[in-house]
DNA sequence: TACGCTGCCTAAACCGGTTCAGTGACGACG
DNA sequence: CGTCGTCACTGAACCGGTTTAGGCAGCGTA
């Protein structure tokens, strides 16, 4: 009753050996079911819970799954996708008794070392690997390390499942919502062309407006953060400004509707804007910003599910989580007339 | 080479016994200074890392602290907190060779259960808890389970130390600067009452108000949701509208901005927005937020250092981290005049 | 010379599980 | 009736560290 009862105060009080209450509670075939039900009772009624430690020492696993987050810490609190990731990747693990090793690596820091320590020190059992780039570098590092992993997003690698949303649908909504509303200069301001889903997003974007004869107005890569977009935006209101401009993440729109309304520019009279992710801010920004769900809520919860099927052996597929969906509000409209009057279709 | 050499193939390899190893390894007394020498260059040189697991199970330690959230995920998302506060933790964590376990608990599951099942697993070997309540039972828990822990915050409560930053400090400052700008009529829309700042905060705005023979024109309690700010905004300006409008945190503020724009009014002509916690967004909302500074990347680094210090068996002070800050934006100005003219304070 | 003390080191137990070789009982089968 | 196979179970090794009891040599002291 006081201190923590083992396996072997079990064992005693069934009157069993150690390794057969082993069998009985991971209930492997070999256990008399008399037997079985009977050890099963003793350690209910003794509160035995198994020991992490000594199990992980025995099958060498961590009962714990990594993720690495290689950003910049600013970034990562401007970065509105983390939370509500975390909340539903986090979710899923403590339903299977694991835990989630976070890791913020500053720029100081080396990401490869630190997958190595990851690794050399068993510390978990398989990461989530987001922000890809077009053949990143660590999938070789994690195949190298036999470290399990899924992967945000696609990156072709047949090595490691990945989960994704198909971003590109949101991006093409988005064009096409633009367009219909008469809009013919649409600038993007886009993440990190090495990033995978900033690659695939502005080419998403292109191959949109080429469906009806138009090409962007600029496409223009930054880091993601707020003041970047907000110096290119700045960037395309000094010379010959587009009349709608599509942002990566919606902290960012929010800083592309702050220059804007700077300059005396309304939006969306003279400027529309369209955000990404659709973060609880989208609704309170003044105007409220048109987005586009990523729910990253349930990235976490499929990554982490199917994470945990690959350590369980199982052959696992990529995740679709299905199109990200356009989420019209007030911060686009029509195009100002005249300027650049919008040819009706004929259809 | 190929396996991942263990304290044995040290002690082989140095031609002395495993326990030497380990004393030689965590420089304790009784080790020859030479033989140690060539313990530490054989260790070196075999590439030899300390199993995590293999020491936790004699230490009875997890090596990990523990940061647990209860909070709605929504309410996390929405939240731009944790992300900078996680990030500094990390950092201090990571140099120390530990883990941080994060938990996001929904609604639906019980945090002295989680707690328990922290301890009782050995997952953690402290904890830091945050989001306090006057009284907090979880104190009494963890006292119970014998889990060392640093509050985010002061409870007056003997038995942990707290990290704390004068955040009233800031509340003050924010009613000291709309009362010089002339405002009369302040109201506060706050946090939770049962959470222990959230409290301190609407107390230290009373008291500021107070110095100038002011009372709050209102003081609405909100669950720290933009959605709940924007309510309790509605209803300020339906009824004998404020001319400023003091919030819990940036993102209610920007809701509060939202909702008085929507009514045809002004920011900061007709109505002062201030918000709190001085996140990125602050600089991006139009007008740019009045806010305080709260630097959760150095909350989280500082409380990271002091629970390891706990745990290292060092007596460990409350930690001061000095006044929060008050930066002033463009969403503050001077109070409409007439309708309620400024005293002119005869000193 | 005998004794005790100190410094350096070894061997073995221990933490709490898992795993594996082996044992005895029992039933089926030739 | 002897042999074989299967089932249920035991005992011990093992994972990789830490810790403790104890041994031995060398020195100072009585």
């Amino acid at each position: 009753m006081t201190a923590k009862p083992t396996i072997a105060d079990v064992a005693r009080a069934a009157g069993v050996s150690k390794g057969l209450v082993s069998f009985a509670l991971n209930d492997r075939p070999g256990v008399a079911p008399g037997t079985k039900q009977r050890i099963l009772e003793v350690a209910a009624e003794l509160g035995w819970r198994p020991s992490v430690q000594g199990r992980s020492l025995s099958t060498r696993l961590a009962y714990s799954i990594g993720l690495v987050i290689a950003r910049d810490a600013d970034l990562v609190a401007a970065e509105p996708f983390y939370p509500p990731f975390l909340a539903g990747a986090e979710r899923v693990l403590v339903a299977a008794g694991r835990t989630l090793t976070l890791s913020v690596l500053g720029p100081e820091r080396d990401e490869e070392a630190h997958y190595r320590a990851l690794a050399a020190d068993r510390r978990v059992d398989g990461v989530i690997v987001g922000d890809l780039r077009p053949e990143d570098p660590r999938l070789d590092l994690l195949a190298e390390l036999g470290l399990p992993a899924v992967t945000l997003g696609r990156t072709g690698d047949p090595r490691f499942p990945a989960v994704l949303l198909d971003d590109a649908a949101g991006v093409v909504a988005t064009a096409r919502h633009l367009v219909e509303l008469g809009h013919r200069r649409i600038a993007l301001v886009a993440g990190p062309r090495d990033l995978v889903h900033g690659a695939r997003r502005a080419d998403a974007f292109r191959a949109a407006l080429a469906e009806s004869g138009l090409a962007p107005a600029a496409v223009i890569e930054t880091d993601f953060t707020p003041l970047a977009a907000a110096t290119a935006t700045r960037g395309l209101l000094d010379a010959d400004p587009p009349t709608a401009i599509v942002y990566g993440n919606d902290v960012a729109a929010a800083a592309g509707i702050s220059v804007i309304r700077e300059r005396g520019l309304d939006v969306p009279r003279d400027v529309a804007i369209c955000g990404f992710d659709d973060a609880e801010l989208a609704r309170w920004t003044v105007p409220a910003l048109t987005s586009v769900t990523t729910d990253p809520a349930r990235w976490g919860a499929a990554a982490a599910t199917a994470l945990l099927d690959l350590l369980a052996g199982e052959q696992v597929e990529d995740i679709d989580l299905g199109p990200a969906r356009l989420v019209v509000r007030s911060s686009t409209g029509p195009a100002p007339a005249g300027q650049d009057a919008p040819q009706r279709d004929p259809r």
